[in-house]
RNA sequence: UGCCUGAUGGUGUAAUGGUAGCACAGGCGACUUUGACUCGCCUAGUCAUGGUUCGAAUCCAUGUCGGGCAGCCA
């Protein structure tokens, strides 16, 4: 596995984490318990990397407990291959650093409460500090609905909720608009008895799809929409990906998530801020249920939205569905798979996720900061390496052919006990094309015709003479080696402006080279509603690059940084021993880059 | 003419009645066998108007602007 750095520092507080923290100086809970509910529908993206981040950083900071549950109540959306790709993903993210407060399950049970010396008592699963470990699962939010199902019978029997015949379209009618109240359904005043019967049938499978549904009997004037008769469950006749066809009514979001809180003892339930509207009717369920206390609650916190790039399911999808992107796990994309396989470690997304903060203001994050997050990590793990991603051939006419030089190159300057590897200088070289300039711009310190340049880790050689083709392109440079310059030697500590990255002709190795970009061209690619139309035409360029022999040995376990180029990674789907390829993370910081006249 | 929610440099975030701070971005410089890293310096902010107070980003009032809410999605 990767050498990770330590985790980051424990996040700053912020609103919540104060609540947190007031509630445990209160003793108010036995354990914090909070919880990551994704719906199995879709990957996970850098949009839930801060949902994720809040729910398992606050379980964390309070020895508390982040249940990883499937918010799986919608059949029709949901597949099992979603779960395996959801859990893989958090398992990847919170190592090393959460993955001891995952609340996981042991595989096939099903948590439930009881009343204890009139308090409630819940029987939820310890931290599974082996997340990947056979036998434990993540909480299913299906694994309660017959748990629900007699909550709902409950609700009925006390006159909260009734059987509606009303058709969608109806629904929708009865239901007003924000600005005006709306009507009552013609069958909310059933008698109980007619309540449960219909109920009853409706589970038993006697109605075809949507011809009823139960409701909570609430407020139609409300002016929160929310609270409106909303439908508690719905008729569908359809398999579920993990209850299979024991069902044909499914509870929807609002009555299902706040009792799947309360069966797993959740104290807070934190989640995005659109959810602000339905926190009344998260309350008014557990409330009208009169369960035991103590009951969760809901805090909102706004969502992590990123400039150059999309957090949507739904576009996101559209992106691969269209062939821009190549896969979920494409790494131009934000999903937590894309990112993965870019070469990003996890501890930069957390840097990235914890740095933005928790608050209710609806924010945009600059993508640079991202790209500091991802610097600020790989800087201290990445091994140095020598590549040339555009090649130039460089004759050191001193050196007679065949002959090898030793220079001793460092691993890492970072590490306090840096390591070293053996490079072979030779007669031949390939240097990078934009490190030679015939005609030079103002302040270029790299090699132009006559001038001088160190040869990282090697010694300054000198231009003496251009080699062109017929058709006047550079094709090669003939150099002197000043070898007195070189580590040990005499003139070591002579200076030059420029230092540049080299491999040698006859030892090195081609590898393909995956040189990502930025997916759009503007910082908010769905301004106008129209994403497609931005798409960075050069986000990938694939070049043949040639690389130091040591590379051979890469895995997709390593980080690594090609010298003054940027962080790349074994792309971890395609390569194989026969197939060297590299994924560029991105690049270094480049000042030179940016100069007036440059590029 | 509804309800909910928010507003601090370019961006994000802190200051919880007492010196508006930090990070990113940007600029200048030092160092450098990575034009990287590191270090130093600089630029730039409390939505508006009133009020309370010795003192307001913070409390109150009014206004302005932004976001969310009318799925049998989550």
């Amino acid at each position: 596995m990767i050498d990770e750095a330590p985790a980051a520092a424990a996040a700053p507080s912020d609103f919540i984490r104060d609540i947190v923290a007031q509630h445990v100086a209160e003793n108010r809970y036995a354990k914090i318990v909070t919880r990551f509910p994704p719906e199995p529908n879709g990957y996970l993206h850098i949009g839930h990397a801060k949902a994720i981040c809040i729910n398992f950083g606050i379980a964390l900071e309070n020895n508390g407990q982040c249940n990883l549950r499937m918010d799986d109540t919608n059949p029709a959306k949901e597949e099992v291959a979603y779960v395996d790709a959801i859990v893989d993903d958090i398992q990847w993210l919170i190592a090393g650093w959460a993955d001891n407060c995952l609340g996981l399950k042991p595989k096939g049970t099903t948590p439930t409460s009881q009343i204890v010396n009139g308090q409630a008592d819940y029987h939820i699963a310890a931290a599974s500090p082996g997340a990947g470990q056979a036998g434990a699962e993540p909480f299913f939010a299906s694994d309660y609905f017959a748990q629900l199902h007699s909550y709902a019978v409950s609700l009925i029997e006390r006159g909260k909720a009734y059987v509606c015949d009303l058709s969608p379209k109806e629904t929708e009618e009865y239901r007003g608009s924000p600005d005006r109240p709306g009507k009552e359904s013609p069958f909310r005043h059933r008698s109980v008895a007619e309540n449960l019967d219909l109920f009853a049938r409706m589970k038993a499978g006697k109605f075809p799809d949507s011809a009823c549904s139960l409701r909570a009997k609430i407020d139609m004037a409300s002016p929160n929409m929310w609270l409106r008769d909303p439908l508690l469950y719905r008729i569908r006749h359809i398999a579920h990906h993990h209850t299979g066809d024991a069902w044909c009514i499914y509870p929807l979001y609002d009555y299902a998530h706040c009792l799947s809180d309360y069966l797993e003892g959740v104290t807070h339930s934190l989640c995005s801020l659109e959810f602000t509207d339905h926190r009344p009717l998260y309350d008014w369920v557990l409330e009208n249920l009169s369960l035991p206390r103590p009951l969760p609650h809901q805090y909102e916190f706004s969502k992590l939205r990123p400039t150059y790039t999309l957090v949507s399911k739904r576009k996101l999808s559209q992106l691969v569905a269209s062939g821009v992107a190549q896969g979920w796990d494409d790494p131009r994309l934000p999903t937590i798979s894309g990112i993965r396989r870019r070469g990003v470690p996890a501890s930069a997304v957390r840097r990235f996720a914890i740095g933005a903060g928790v608050t209710k203001f609806i924010s945009t994050t600059e993508y640079a900061v991202f790209e500091n997050a991802v610097r600020e990590e790989l800087n201290p793990l990445a091994l140095r390496r020598l590549a040339v991603l555009k090649p130039i051939k460089l004759v050191l006419t001193n050196i007679p052919a065949g002959d090898v030089i030793e220079c001793a190159a460092t691993d890492n300057p970072q590490s306090e006990t840096p390591t070293t590897r053996v490079v072979h200088l030779t007669r031949e070289v390939f240097i990078e094309s934009d490190d030679f300039a015939e005609v030079p711009p103002p302040k270029y310190f790299r090699l132009k015709p006559g001038g001088e340049v160190r040869l990282k880790y090697a010694c300054i050689i000198q231009c003496d003479e251009i080699i062109k083709d017929a058709a006047g392109l550079v094709t090669e440079l003939r150099c002197t080696a000043d070898l007195t310059t070189r580590a040990g030697g005499p003139n070591v500590d002579r200076k030059v402006k420029g230092t540049i990255h080299w491999v040698s002709v006859s030892e090195c190795l081609d590898a393909e080279v995956r040189l990502y970009d930025r997916l759009f061209t503007v910082p908010e690619p769905d301004a106008d509603g129209d994403f497609m139309k931005h798409v960075n035409p050069h986000s990938l360029e694939v070049v043949t690059a040639k690389v130091e022999p040591s590379l051979k040995e890469a895995t997709s376990a390593n980080y690594f940084q090609f010298e003054r180029l940027g962080y790349f990674v074994i792309d971890a789907k395609e390569a194989n021993p026969g197939r060297l390829i590299f994924n560029r993370t991105i690049t270094l910081r480049d000042t030179w880059a940016k100069a007036p006249g440059q590029k």
